[in-house]
DNA sequence: GACCTTATGTCAGCGACTGACATCCGTCAA
DNA sequence: TTGACGGATGTCAGTCGCTGACATAAGGTC
Protein backbone atom coordinates (compact mmCIF):
# COMPACT_ATOMS: atom_id res chain seq x y z
CA UNK A 1 0.00 0.00 0.00
CA UNK A 2 2.85 2.33 0.63
CA UNK A 3 3.36 2.82 -3.42
CA UNK A 4 -0.54 4.18 -3.44
CA UNK A 5 0.57 7.19 -1.08
CA UNK A 6 2.87 8.51 -3.92
CA UNK A 7 0.20 9.77 -6.19
CA UNK A 8 1.31 8.41 -9.63
CA UNK A 9 1.03 10.69 -12.57
CA UNK A 10 -2.42 11.00 -13.52
CA UNK A 11 -3.87 9.87 -16.97
CA UNK A 12 -3.34 12.86 -18.80
CA UNK A 13 0.73 12.76 -17.89
CA UNK A 14 0.48 9.11 -18.41
CA UNK A 15 -0.97 9.28 -22.23
CA UNK A 16 1.43 12.20 -22.80
CA UNK A 17 4.54 10.13 -21.92
CA UNK A 18 2.68 7.26 -23.80
CA UNK A 19 2.52 9.41 -27.00
CA UNK A 20 5.92 10.18 -26.68
CA UNK A 21 7.58 7.25 -25.95
CA UNK A 22 5.33 5.76 -28.88
CA UNK A 23 6.82 8.93 -31.27
CA UNK A 24 10.24 7.49 -29.93
CA UNK A 25 9.64 3.66 -31.02
CA UNK A 26 8.12 4.46 -33.84
CA UNK A 27 11.13 6.88 -35.13
CA UNK A 28 13.26 4.01 -34.38
CA UNK A 29 11.93 1.70 -35.93
CA UNK A 30 11.26 3.35 -39.09
CA UNK A 31 15.05 5.25 -39.22
CA UNK A 32 17.04 1.94 -38.57
CA UNK A 33 14.61 0.23 -41.24
CA UNK A 34 14.36 2.68 -43.79
CA UNK A 35 17.22 5.18 -43.20
CA UNK A 36 16.94 8.50 -41.18
CA UNK A 37 16.87 11.07 -44.20
CA UNK A 38 14.29 8.66 -46.12
CA UNK A 39 11.60 9.19 -43.41
CA UNK A 40 10.02 11.84 -42.94
CA UNK A 41 8.81 13.61 -39.89
CA UNK A 42 5.10 12.52 -41.28
CA UNK A 43 5.85 9.09 -41.43
CA UNK A 44 6.98 8.75 -37.56
CA UNK A 45 3.56 10.67 -36.82
CA UNK A 46 1.40 8.52 -38.86
CA UNK A 47 2.90 5.41 -37.82
CA UNK A 48 2.76 6.75 -34.08
CA UNK A 49 -0.81 7.67 -34.78
CA UNK A 50 -0.32 11.45 -33.92
CA UNK A 51 -0.43 14.55 -35.91
CA UNK A 52 3.16 15.36 -37.12
CA UNK A 53 2.21 19.17 -35.02
CA UNK A 54 2.20 16.68 -31.63
CA UNK A 55 5.62 15.42 -33.13
CA UNK A 56 7.10 18.76 -32.85
CA UNK A 57 5.22 20.01 -29.50
CA UNK A 58 7.39 16.59 -27.99
CA UNK A 59 10.56 17.43 -29.84
CA UNK A 60 11.91 20.35 -30.95
CA UNK A 61 13.81 18.60 -34.21
CA UNK A 62 13.57 15.21 -35.91
CA UNK A 63 17.26 14.58 -34.41
CA UNK A 64 15.94 14.93 -30.87
CA UNK A 65 13.34 12.56 -31.47
CA UNK A 66 16.32 10.08 -32.68
CA UNK A 67 17.74 10.75 -29.16
CA UNK A 68 15.03 10.76 -27.31
CA UNK A 69 15.86 8.35 -24.67
CA UNK A 70 18.55 10.20 -23.56
CA UNK A 71 17.28 12.21 -21.02
CA UNK A 72 18.67 9.51 -18.83
CA UNK A 73 22.08 9.08 -20.07
CA UNK A 74 21.62 13.17 -19.11
CA UNK A 75 20.53 12.30 -15.95
CA UNK A 76 22.86 9.71 -14.88
CA UNK A 77 25.54 11.80 -15.07
CA UNK A 78 24.53 14.46 -13.32
CA UNK A 79 24.35 11.92 -10.25
CA UNK A 80 27.63 10.27 -11.33
CA UNK A 81 28.94 14.08 -10.63
CA UNK A 82 27.02 15.48 -8.55
CA UNK A 83 29.59 15.98 -5.37
CA UNK A 84 32.78 15.11 -5.83
CA UNK A 85 34.59 14.36 -2.51
CA UNK A 86 37.20 17.19 -2.13
CA UNK A 87 40.12 14.16 -2.03
CA UNK A 88 38.87 12.34 -5.21
CA UNK A 89 42.01 12.88 -8.21
CA UNK A 90 40.18 14.81 -11.10
CA UNK A 91 40.59 12.15 -13.80
CA UNK A 92 38.44 9.72 -11.31
CA UNK A 93 36.00 11.85 -11.33
CA UNK A 94 35.75 12.26 -15.04
CA UNK A 95 36.49 8.23 -15.14
CA UNK A 96 33.31 7.81 -13.53
CA UNK A 97 31.68 10.04 -16.06
CA UNK A 98 32.70 7.67 -18.95
CA UNK A 99 31.80 4.86 -16.64
CA UNK A 100 28.47 5.65 -15.80
CA UNK A 101 27.69 6.54 -19.94
CA UNK A 102 29.61 3.25 -21.20
CA UNK A 103 27.41 1.16 -18.49
CA UNK A 104 24.46 2.96 -19.91
CA UNK A 105 25.50 2.15 -23.48
CA UNK A 106 26.24 -1.45 -22.64
CA UNK A 107 22.23 -1.78 -21.09
CA UNK A 108 20.80 -0.34 -23.71
CA UNK A 109 23.30 -1.85 -26.54
CA UNK A 110 20.86 -2.53 -29.26
CA UNK A 111 19.25 1.01 -29.21
CA UNK A 112 22.76 3.05 -28.65
CA UNK A 113 24.54 1.17 -31.20
CA UNK A 114 21.77 2.24 -33.61
CA UNK A 115 22.14 5.79 -32.82
CA UNK A 116 25.96 5.61 -33.08
CA UNK A 117 25.47 3.98 -36.81
CA UNK A 118 23.11 6.52 -37.93
CA UNK A 119 25.24 9.14 -36.35
CA UNK A 120 28.17 7.46 -38.54
CA UNK A 121 26.41 7.58 -41.86
CA UNK A 122 23.97 11.16 -41.69
CA UNK A 123 25.76 14.19 -41.64
CA UNK A 124 22.97 16.28 -39.48
CA UNK A 125 22.83 13.37 -36.79
CA UNK A 126 26.83 13.67 -36.36
CA UNK A 127 26.36 17.15 -36.05
CA UNK A 128 23.57 16.86 -33.74
CA UNK A 129 25.41 14.22 -31.48
CA UNK A 130 28.48 16.16 -31.33
CA UNK A 131 26.80 19.67 -31.43
CA UNK A 132 24.22 19.10 -28.78
CA UNK A 133 24.44 15.78 -26.88
CA UNK A 134 27.75 15.49 -26.16
CA UNK A 135 27.97 19.24 -25.90
CA UNK A 136 25.63 18.95 -22.59
CA UNK A 137 27.76 15.89 -21.67
CA UNK A 138 30.77 17.85 -21.54
CA UNK A 139 29.18 20.49 -19.99
CA UNK A 140 28.29 18.54 -16.65
CA UNK A 141 31.76 17.13 -16.87
CA UNK A 142 33.45 20.92 -17.11
CA UNK A 143 31.03 21.93 -14.22
CA UNK A 144 31.97 18.91 -11.98
CA UNK A 145 35.66 19.34 -12.92
CA UNK A 146 35.83 23.07 -11.86
CA UNK A 147 33.87 22.45 -8.82
CA UNK A 148 36.26 20.09 -7.26
CA UNK A 149 39.44 22.05 -8.35
CA UNK A 150 37.12 24.73 -7.10
CA UNK A 151 38.30 27.20 -10.19
CA UNK A 152 36.26 28.93 -11.97
CA UNK A 153 35.94 27.53 -15.67
CA UNK A 154 35.70 30.36 -17.42
CA UNK A 155 39.32 31.86 -16.54
CA UNK A 156 40.64 28.69 -16.21
CA UNK A 157 40.81 25.84 -19.02
CA UNK A 158 41.64 22.60 -17.84
CA UNK A 159 38.25 21.83 -17.39
CA UNK A 160 37.14 22.33 -20.57
CA UNK A 161 39.96 20.70 -22.02
CA UNK A 162 39.98 17.61 -19.76
CA UNK A 163 36.26 17.20 -20.59
CA UNK A 164 36.78 17.43 -24.59
CA UNK A 165 39.74 14.87 -24.60
CA UNK A 166 37.22 12.59 -22.38
CA UNK A 167 34.64 12.86 -25.02
CA UNK A 168 37.32 12.57 -27.57
CA UNK A 169 37.99 9.04 -26.03
CA UNK A 170 34.05 8.48 -25.84
CA UNK A 171 34.11 8.75 -29.68
CA UNK A 172 37.04 6.57 -30.29
CA UNK A 173 35.17 4.09 -27.88
CA UNK A 174 31.76 4.30 -29.90
CA UNK A 175 33.77 4.28 -33.25
CA UNK A 176 35.79 0.55 -31.82
CA UNK A 177 32.02 -0.51 -30.49
CA UNK A 178 30.89 -0.43 -34.05
CA UNK A 179 33.73 -1.58 -35.96
CA UNK A 180 33.78 -4.42 -33.59
CA UNK A 181 29.55 -4.98 -34.77
CA UNK A 182 28.56 -4.25 -30.98
CA UNK A 183 30.34 -6.97 -29.94
CA UNK A 184 32.02 -7.23 -26.32
CA UNK A 185 31.27 -4.93 -23.11
CA UNK A 186 31.44 -1.31 -24.50
CA UNK A 187 32.69 -0.99 -21.02
CA UNK A 188 35.77 -2.24 -21.46
CA UNK A 189 36.46 -0.86 -24.85
CA UNK A 190 35.81 2.68 -23.23
CA UNK A 191 37.82 2.20 -20.36
CA UNK A 192 41.07 0.95 -23.01
CA UNK A 193 39.82 4.13 -24.91
CA UNK A 194 40.31 6.20 -21.68
CA UNK A 195 43.52 4.77 -19.94
CA UNK A 196 45.85 7.80 -21.74
CA UNK A 197 43.66 10.11 -20.05
CA UNK A 198 43.12 8.01 -16.39
CA UNK A 199 47.10 8.13 -16.73
CA UNK A 200 47.43 11.51 -16.48
CA UNK A 201 46.65 12.11 -12.73
CA UNK A 202 48.83 14.72 -11.63
CA UNK A 203 49.93 15.86 -14.60
CA UNK A 204 48.18 19.24 -16.25
CA UNK A 205 49.73 21.64 -13.29
CA UNK A 206 48.44 25.03 -12.72
CA UNK A 207 48.35 27.38 -15.71
CA UNK A 208 47.62 30.51 -13.64
CA UNK A 209 50.48 33.28 -14.96
CA UNK B 1 56.57 39.61 -66.97
CA UNK B 2 57.22 36.48 -65.27
CA UNK B 3 53.81 36.32 -63.30
CA UNK B 4 51.84 36.16 -66.87
CA UNK B 5 53.99 32.62 -67.75
CA UNK B 6 50.65 31.22 -65.37
CA UNK B 7 47.93 30.96 -67.13
CA UNK B 8 45.68 33.10 -64.41
CA UNK B 9 42.39 31.64 -63.66
CA UNK B 10 40.29 32.76 -66.96
CA UNK B 11 37.83 35.15 -66.66
CA UNK B 12 35.13 32.43 -66.00
CA UNK B 13 36.90 31.33 -62.73
CA UNK B 14 37.06 34.91 -62.17
CA UNK B 15 33.54 35.96 -62.36
CA UNK B 16 32.72 32.73 -60.53
CA UNK B 17 35.02 33.50 -57.32
CA UNK B 18 33.24 37.09 -57.64
CA UNK B 19 29.86 35.95 -57.48
CA UNK B 20 30.96 33.44 -54.47
CA UNK B 21 33.18 36.71 -52.36
CA UNK B 22 30.37 38.82 -53.23
CA UNK B 23 27.73 36.36 -51.82
CA UNK B 24 30.10 35.78 -48.65
CA UNK B 25 30.57 39.83 -48.12
CA UNK B 26 26.24 39.94 -48.35
CA UNK B 27 25.81 37.15 -45.78
CA UNK B 28 28.49 38.92 -43.21
CA UNK B 29 27.02 42.09 -43.90
CA UNK B 30 23.57 40.96 -43.31
CA UNK B 31 24.06 38.16 -40.22
CA UNK B 32 25.56 40.65 -38.11
CA UNK B 33 23.64 43.58 -38.52
CA UNK B 34 19.48 41.98 -38.84
CA UNK B 35 20.98 38.41 -37.64
CA UNK B 36 21.46 34.97 -38.57
CA UNK B 37 18.27 33.68 -38.00
CA UNK B 38 16.13 36.92 -39.27
CA UNK B 39 18.12 37.18 -42.07
CA UNK B 40 16.90 34.58 -45.34
CA UNK B 41 18.71 33.06 -48.09
CA UNK B 42 17.15 34.85 -50.55
CA UNK B 43 17.84 38.32 -48.59
CA UNK B 44 21.41 36.57 -49.25
CA UNK B 45 20.91 36.56 -52.67
CA UNK B 46 19.35 39.59 -53.83
CA UNK B 47 22.11 41.47 -51.78
CA UNK B 48 24.41 39.65 -54.01
CA UNK B 49 22.25 40.36 -56.66
CA UNK B 50 22.36 36.69 -57.85
CA UNK B 51 19.04 34.03 -57.42
CA UNK B 52 18.84 31.79 -54.33
CA UNK B 53 19.73 28.76 -56.34
CA UNK B 54 23.31 30.26 -57.68
CA UNK B 55 23.88 30.69 -53.44
CA UNK B 56 23.71 27.16 -53.03
CA UNK B 57 25.39 26.15 -56.05
CA UNK B 58 28.36 27.81 -54.02
CA UNK B 59 27.82 27.04 -50.68
CA UNK B 60 25.63 23.27 -49.48
CA UNK B 61 23.73 25.40 -46.63
CA UNK B 62 23.77 28.88 -44.72
CA UNK B 63 25.72 27.97 -42.30
CA UNK B 64 28.11 26.88 -45.03
CA UNK B 65 27.61 30.47 -46.37
CA UNK B 66 28.55 31.97 -43.17
CA UNK B 67 31.99 30.20 -42.91
CA UNK B 68 32.60 30.72 -47.11
CA UNK B 69 36.07 31.87 -46.00
CA UNK B 70 37.01 29.27 -43.56
CA UNK B 71 38.78 27.39 -46.26
CA UNK B 72 41.78 29.24 -46.08
CA UNK B 73 42.47 27.81 -42.52
CA UNK B 74 42.09 24.45 -43.01
CA UNK B 75 44.53 25.18 -45.75
CA UNK B 76 46.66 26.50 -43.54
CA UNK B 77 46.36 24.03 -40.92
CA UNK B 78 46.91 21.48 -43.72
CA UNK B 79 50.39 22.98 -44.28
CA UNK B 80 51.50 23.77 -40.71
CA UNK B 81 51.16 20.08 -40.12
CA UNK B 82 52.59 18.61 -42.91
CA UNK B 83 55.47 16.38 -42.34
CA UNK B 84 56.29 16.54 -39.08
CA UNK B 85 59.49 15.55 -38.16
CA UNK B 86 59.78 12.88 -36.52
CA UNK B 87 62.07 14.56 -34.03
CA UNK B 88 59.13 16.86 -32.65
CA UNK B 89 57.49 16.47 -29.76
CA UNK B 90 53.94 15.76 -30.54
CA UNK B 91 52.42 18.38 -28.07
CA UNK B 92 54.89 21.19 -30.01
CA UNK B 93 52.54 19.63 -33.45
CA UNK B 94 49.48 20.40 -32.22
CA UNK B 95 50.58 23.78 -30.76
CA UNK B 96 51.71 24.54 -34.36
CA UNK B 97 48.06 23.63 -35.53
CA UNK B 98 46.81 26.00 -32.42
CA UNK B 99 49.63 28.83 -33.28
CA UNK B 100 48.61 28.70 -37.07
CA UNK B 101 44.85 29.01 -36.25
CA UNK B 102 45.28 31.30 -33.59
CA UNK B 103 47.27 33.54 -35.70
CA UNK B 104 44.85 33.49 -39.09
CA UNK B 105 41.93 34.82 -36.52
CA UNK B 106 44.36 37.60 -35.38
CA UNK B 107 44.90 38.29 -39.20
CA UNK B 108 40.74 38.23 -39.55
CA UNK B 109 39.92 39.91 -36.39
CA UNK B 110 36.60 41.54 -37.28
CA UNK B 111 35.99 38.43 -39.54
CA UNK B 112 36.22 36.00 -36.68
CA UNK B 113 34.90 37.87 -34.04
CA UNK B 114 31.49 38.07 -35.93
CA UNK B 115 31.87 34.52 -36.55
CA UNK B 116 32.10 33.41 -33.15
CA UNK B 117 29.48 35.97 -31.67
CA UNK B 118 27.20 34.48 -34.04
CA UNK B 119 28.02 31.11 -33.12
CA UNK B 120 28.04 31.91 -29.40
CA UNK B 121 23.88 33.26 -30.09
CA UNK B 122 22.64 31.07 -32.69
CA UNK B 123 22.49 27.11 -32.17
CA UNK B 124 22.55 26.07 -35.83
CA UNK B 125 25.77 27.81 -36.27
CA UNK B 126 27.16 26.59 -33.08
CA UNK B 127 26.19 22.91 -34.46
CA UNK B 128 28.15 23.98 -37.57
CA UNK B 129 30.88 25.38 -36.01
CA UNK B 130 31.63 22.52 -33.48
CA UNK B 131 30.82 19.25 -35.50
CA UNK B 132 31.77 20.51 -39.04
CA UNK B 133 34.32 23.18 -39.20
CA UNK B 134 35.95 22.21 -35.72
CA UNK B 135 35.72 18.38 -36.72
CA UNK B 136 37.09 19.56 -39.77
CA UNK B 137 40.46 20.96 -38.09
CA UNK B 138 40.05 17.98 -35.42
CA UNK B 139 40.44 15.27 -38.33
CA UNK B 140 44.14 17.12 -39.80
CA UNK B 141 45.18 17.11 -36.10
CA UNK B 142 44.61 13.69 -35.84
CA UNK B 143 45.80 12.58 -39.08
CA UNK B 144 49.15 14.27 -38.02
CA UNK B 145 50.18 13.22 -34.90
CA UNK B 146 49.37 9.59 -35.67
CA UNK B 147 51.81 9.94 -38.31
CA UNK B 148 54.15 11.49 -36.48
CA UNK B 149 53.62 8.58 -33.71
CA UNK B 150 53.31 6.18 -36.14
CA UNK B 151 50.07 4.57 -34.92
CA UNK B 152 46.35 4.02 -36.49
CA UNK B 153 44.54 6.45 -35.40
CA UNK B 154 41.38 4.16 -35.20
CA UNK B 155 43.53 1.40 -32.95
CA UNK B 156 45.43 4.40 -30.65
CA UNK B 157 42.76 6.66 -28.95
CA UNK B 158 46.01 9.14 -28.00
CA UNK B 159 45.58 10.98 -31.70
CA UNK B 160 42.34 11.81 -30.97
CA UNK B 161 42.38 13.02 -27.53
CA UNK B 162 44.87 15.12 -27.92
CA UNK B 163 43.29 16.65 -30.71
CA UNK B 164 39.96 16.84 -28.42
CA UNK B 165 41.99 18.77 -25.99
CA UNK B 166 43.42 20.91 -28.57
CA UNK B 167 40.22 22.10 -29.52
CA UNK B 168 38.84 22.61 -26.41
CA UNK B 169 41.53 24.84 -25.32
CA UNK B 170 40.44 26.56 -28.96
CA UNK B 171 37.22 27.05 -27.53
CA UNK B 172 37.98 28.67 -24.27
CA UNK B 173 40.18 31.19 -25.94
CA UNK B 174 37.88 31.92 -28.37
CA UNK B 175 35.33 32.62 -25.52
CA UNK B 176 37.64 34.44 -23.43
CA UNK B 177 38.33 36.75 -26.37
CA UNK B 178 34.69 37.53 -26.99
CA UNK B 179 34.44 38.22 -23.27
CA UNK B 180 37.10 40.77 -23.60
CA UNK B 181 35.42 42.19 -26.47
CA UNK B 182 37.81 41.29 -29.04
CA UNK B 183 40.45 43.17 -27.61
CA UNK B 184 44.71 41.87 -27.32
CA UNK B 185 46.24 39.66 -28.72
CA UNK B 186 44.26 36.32 -29.59
CA UNK B 187 47.07 34.12 -30.29
CA UNK B 188 48.41 35.02 -26.57
CA UNK B 189 45.06 33.92 -25.31
CA UNK B 190 44.87 30.59 -27.01
CA UNK B 191 48.42 30.18 -25.97
CA UNK B 192 47.67 30.20 -22.75
CA UNK B 193 44.51 27.91 -22.80
CA UNK B 194 46.62 25.80 -24.68
CA UNK B 195 49.46 25.72 -21.71
CA UNK B 196 48.01 22.55 -19.66
CA UNK B 197 48.48 20.59 -23.09
CA UNK B 198 51.92 22.05 -23.81
CA UNK B 199 52.77 20.97 -20.54
CA UNK B 200 52.39 17.62 -20.97
CA UNK B 201 55.38 16.53 -23.06
CA UNK B 202 56.20 12.97 -22.42
CA UNK B 203 53.18 12.44 -20.60
CA UNK B 204 50.49 10.02 -22.16
CA UNK B 205 52.18 6.79 -22.26
CA UNK B 206 51.13 4.08 -24.85
CA UNK B 207 47.74 2.43 -23.94
CA UNK B 208 48.46 -1.30 -25.85
CA UNK B 209 47.40 -3.41 -23.84
C1' DG C 1 32.43 31.47 -86.53
C1' DA C 2 30.75 26.83 -84.88
C1' DC C 3 30.81 23.87 -80.88
C1' DC C 4 31.20 22.40 -76.30
C1' DT C 5 31.36 23.61 -71.48
C1' DT C 6 29.75 25.79 -67.50
C1' DA C 7 27.73 29.38 -64.50
C1' DT C 8 23.42 31.23 -63.84
C1' DG C 9 18.19 32.00 -63.89
C1' DT C 10 13.56 30.19 -63.51
C1' DC C 11 10.22 27.24 -61.75
C1' DA C 12 8.15 23.77 -59.26
C1' DG C 13 8.40 21.02 -55.39
C1' DC C 14 9.79 18.53 -50.93
C1' DG C 15 10.27 18.49 -46.11
C1' DA C 16 11.36 20.45 -41.53
C1' DC C 17 9.26 23.41 -38.50
C1' DT C 18 5.78 27.09 -36.53
C1' DG C 19 1.78 30.17 -35.29
C1' DA C 20 -3.14 30.32 -34.74
C1' DC C 21 -7.31 28.45 -33.75
C1' DA C 22 -10.55 24.75 -32.66
C1' DT C 23 -11.52 20.63 -30.05
C1' DC C 24 -11.33 17.19 -26.87
C1' DC C 25 -10.58 15.24 -22.47
C1' DG C 26 -8.39 14.90 -17.79
C1' DT C 27 -8.79 17.36 -13.44
C1' DC C 28 -10.79 19.39 -9.73
C1' DA C 29 -13.86 22.04 -7.15
C1' DA C 30 -18.69 23.15 -6.13
C1' DT D 1 -22.84 14.71 -10.76
C1' DT D 2 -21.91 18.67 -12.95
C1' DG D 3 -19.64 22.36 -14.73
C1' DA D 4 -15.61 25.12 -15.31
C1' DC D 5 -10.72 25.24 -16.18
C1' DG D 6 -6.39 23.86 -18.38
C1' DG D 7 -3.47 21.34 -21.05
C1' DA D 8 -2.78 17.88 -24.99
C1' DT D 9 -3.93 17.17 -29.59
C1' DG D 10 -5.72 18.02 -34.46
C1' DT D 11 -6.15 20.98 -38.47
C1' DC D 12 -4.61 24.38 -41.53
C1' DA D 13 -1.92 27.59 -43.62
C1' DG D 14 2.41 29.42 -44.08
C1' DT D 15 7.71 30.26 -43.91
C1' DC D 16 12.11 28.87 -45.18
C1' DG D 17 16.12 25.91 -46.28
C1' DC D 18 17.28 23.29 -50.02
C1' DT D 19 17.01 20.48 -54.62
C1' DG D 20 15.99 18.60 -59.39
C1' DA D 21 14.99 19.80 -64.09
C1' DC D 22 15.25 22.58 -67.84
C1' DA D 23 16.46 26.76 -70.40
C1' DT D 24 19.73 30.46 -71.41
C1' DA D 25 23.75 33.03 -71.82
C1' DA D 26 28.46 33.59 -71.71
C1' DG D 27 33.33 31.78 -71.67
C1' DG D 28 36.73 28.74 -73.77
C1' DT D 29 38.47 26.05 -77.75
C1' DC D 30 39.22 24.49 -82.34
Amino acid sequence: MIGLVIPVDGRRDRKKRQTRDDLIEAAALLFSTVGFDETTTVDVAEAADVSQRTLFRHFPSKEALLYGDMDEVHELLRQVLAVPSPSTPITEVVAGAMQAIAEEFDRHRDRRLMQIRLAASTPSVSAYSRAVLQASWEREIIAAVAARLGVDPVDDPRPEILAGASMSALRVATRQWTAAGGRGSFVDIANEAFAPIASLAGAAPAVRS
